[in-house]
RNA sequence: GGAGCGGUAGUUAAGCUGGUUAUAACGCCGGCCUGUCACGUCGGAGGCCACGAGUUCAAGUCUCGUCCGCUCCGCCA
């Protein structure tokens, strides 16, 4: 080192110094960590300790220079002294935000007054010996902390920086938790985990799915599975008896919030179960993962709910039952009555909320825009004022019976307002439904911290696809029908009820399941029922009759959306935050840049031929 | 396929009814500073206002189109 260079600058110099000869970056040299940057405590004061991470915050006072040095687990503050150790010192002027140095130091207890309560480490600090700078960091994107909003564009397209940030970083290390939790609860239960295949056959019905070329078979292609669904009946057919799997599935749908094109199942299927027992086994897990991740205790049972009452009163098939406000069916009043739009409603039904009074002429046009979204014409209300007095622009047309029994059936009562929704069943559900989350969010009745399961049982086992024009399966075409219920199939479809069942936590559903068909003429029935003629169930699906011919067992299963579950154990508002590397609403991913266009030759391999206009987009993409 | 919100220094935002040199905070660079912890303080640099057309004497601002991100509907269990 020269004289210059030790030499700090001093007020005098004319020009501008650089620290870039001390940004010499070193090898590890045979050091080694020796505790995480949460780990120190008064308990190890007077020890030398060897810790390697990364500068959150530099804080230089010509004199002292303290660093915030973090990694995974916690922070740790570590103290540069010009008495203690000159030349390391003068040499941590450079240091900046996010180098990765190694320090070796002291650990002493702060100075009377200096402890930090804030900080896990806050009682004590490292005061360096010697330090090693592992690597430089060009100033970050965005700043590596929780507090700085930053636009998800840029947190995607650095994803490894965004990782960085504690509340993120807090979500993997949940996660992790979360899943060995799982595996453990299910292999103490004789679940073996076992897996099955990424590369396997495109089925229809479902989900559209993603899929892959054969090059040693041109033309023909592989899919991605949607979930191991077949694969593991056929595990059950083989006698395997519990199976598990934490899965990689794939849909090529739209993106939302909580959903991404490949996500990961919680899998699991057993051979002789009901569904109490599949219910209980699955209480159990979802149990176990809240104690062990978040030390919650959820109620040894949880409540159940049929589809029917779900929709009754909730308006969905996931309903958020932290709060009240359930709907009420009112058609009955108004059948027949002079208020024509009422009347003459194929679904009438109202959702009183109790203090809406204070709702003004704004928000209730916001409403009527919010409801519109699925598919209503518009929004009824009425306020109940002070005085007792009804407030509304429809309630004119109501007769005095109308009105009678109408408040009582609704028990209004002053301050509330009262909305309807006089439409066609699913569009009322959907409207009221939504409008009720909505509300028990503009109230406050929804307690943020609570947890509150709720099964959904007796699904319908088919539901009319208007596009298709046809019957097809609400859960998949293996869910097995309830005693009796394929008789109504030939003549009330919509009604015959399956052995499927969701769980439901907070409005979101987090799992769901059934149990299978597991005899060949069942299954054929089923298919029939689709309308999928015998020929394509047999070029679809044959290896599953097949299978079914040669002793299955009774078997059913369920599957938990993991990314779901850790998202709402971790209280993050998307899937995006509890998955490393997730993608954007249009399915690419900010950070590589796929999906992405490939050379001729690899096309050519595979037999593939662009068409036209493909083509051209696709070279505009390998240009720009 | 559709609806809504957004894109302005590295970042987060402000920028009104179109009008002089586009603001601020944080960050960055440098000076000073031995008890800070989102250190303080003094100074400095930093902009194709997403992109492309158009209207206008004049566009960050108005119009149209395109691209990108988010939320939602459809789709998806």
């Amino acid at each position: 080192m020269t004289e210059e260079s030790t030499t700090p600058p001093t007020a005098t110099a004319a020009e501008e110094r650089s620290y870039d000869e001390y940004r010499v970056v070193e090898d590890l040299g045979g050091w080694r960590r020796s505790h995480t940057c949460s780990q120190l405590t008064a308990a190890d004061i007077g020890s030398t300790v060897t810790l390697m991470g990364w500068v959150q915050f530099r804080r230089d006072h010509g004199g002292l220079i303290f660093i915030d040095l973090r990694d995974r687990e916690g922070l740790t503050q570590v103290v540069f002294s010009p008495e203690d150790a000159p030349e390391a010192h003068e040499r941590a002027h450079a240091i900046r935000v996010e180098y990765v140095v190694a320090i070796k130091g002291e650990v002493r207890h702060r100075p009377e007054g200096m402890t930090n309560p804030n900080m896990h480490t806050g009682e004590v600090e490292v005061y360096v010996k010697e330090w090693k700078l592992l690597n430089t960091s060009e100033t970050p994107p965005f700043p590596i902390e929780d507090r700085t909003e930053t636009s998800e564009m840029l947190r995607l397209k650095y994803r490894y920086l965004d990782l960085r940030r504690p509340r993120l970083a807090k979500n993997f290390i949940l996660r992790n938790k979360a899943a060995q939790s799982v595996r453990r609860y299910l292999d103490s239960l004789g679940f073996l985990e076992i897996e099955t295949p990424v590369l396997t056959k495109s089925t229809p019905e479902g989900a559209r799915d993603f899929l892959v070329p054969s090059r040693l078979n041109q033309g023909t292609f592989y899919a991605l599975p949607q979930s191991p669904q077949l694969f593991k009946q056929l595990l059950m057919v083989a006698g395997l008896d519990r199976y598990f799997q934490i899965v990689k599935c794939f849909r090529d749908e739209d993106l939302r919030a909580d959903r991404q094109p490949e996500f990961t199942q919680i899998d699991i299927e057993m051979s002789f179960p009901d569904e109490e027992q599949i219910m209980e086994m699955a209480e159990g897990l979802v149990r176990t993962l809240f104690k062990e991740t978040i030390d919650l205790e959820l109620p040894a049972k949880f409540p159940r709910m049929t589809y029917k009452t779900a929709m009754d009163e909730y308006g969905v098939d996931k309903p958020d039952v932290r709060f009240g406000l359930k709907l009420m069916d009112v058609k009955d009043i108004f059948a027949g009555g002079g208020f024509k739009v009422f009347a003459k409603a194929p679904c009438l039904k109202a959702l009183r909320v109790p203090g809406g009074l204070e709702l003004s002429r704004k928000e209730i046009d916001d409403l009527t825009d919010f409801v519109k979204i699925y598919g209503a014409q518009g929004l009824a209300w009425i306020k109940v004022k002070e005085d007792g007095e009804w407030q509304s622009p429809i309630v004119k047309f109501f007769s005095d019976d109308e009105k009678k029994t109408l408040a009582e059936r609704l028990g209004m009562t002053t301050g509330d307002i009262v909305f309807f929704q006089a439409a066609p069943d699913d569009v009322a559900n959907a409207a009221l439904g939504n409008l009720r989350l909505k509300m028990g969010e503009r109230f406050g009745l929804i307690e943020e911290k609570a947890f509150a399961p709720v099964w959904v049982t007796d699904f319908p086992l088919l539901e009319y696809n208007p596009e298709e024009k046809r019957w097809v399966a609400k859960h998949h075409p293996f869910t097995s029908p309830q005693p009796g219920q394929m008789d109504q199939i030939a003549t009330n479809p919509g009604g015959a009820l399956a052995r499927a069942y969701d769980l439901v936590l907070n409005g979101n559903e987090i799992g769901g399941g059934s149990i299978r068909i597991h005899t060949p003429a069942m299954q054929k029935a089923m298919f029939k029922a689709l309308g999928i003629s015998d020929e394509e169930a047999e070029e679809k699906f044959g290896f599953l009759i097949e299978a079914l011919k040669f002793g299955a067992p009774p078997h059913g299963g369920m599957a938990f959306g993991l990314d779901r579950v850790v998202m709402l154990l971790t209280g993050s508002k998307s899937i995006r935050d509890v998955i490393a590397f997730p993608k954007t609403q249009k399915a690419t991913c900010l950070m590589t840049d796929a999906p992405n266009t490939v050379s001729k030759k690899q096309l050519r391999e595979l037999g593939i031929q662009l068409r036209e206009k493909t083509a051209e987009v696709s070279a505009k993409k390998v240009e720009g």
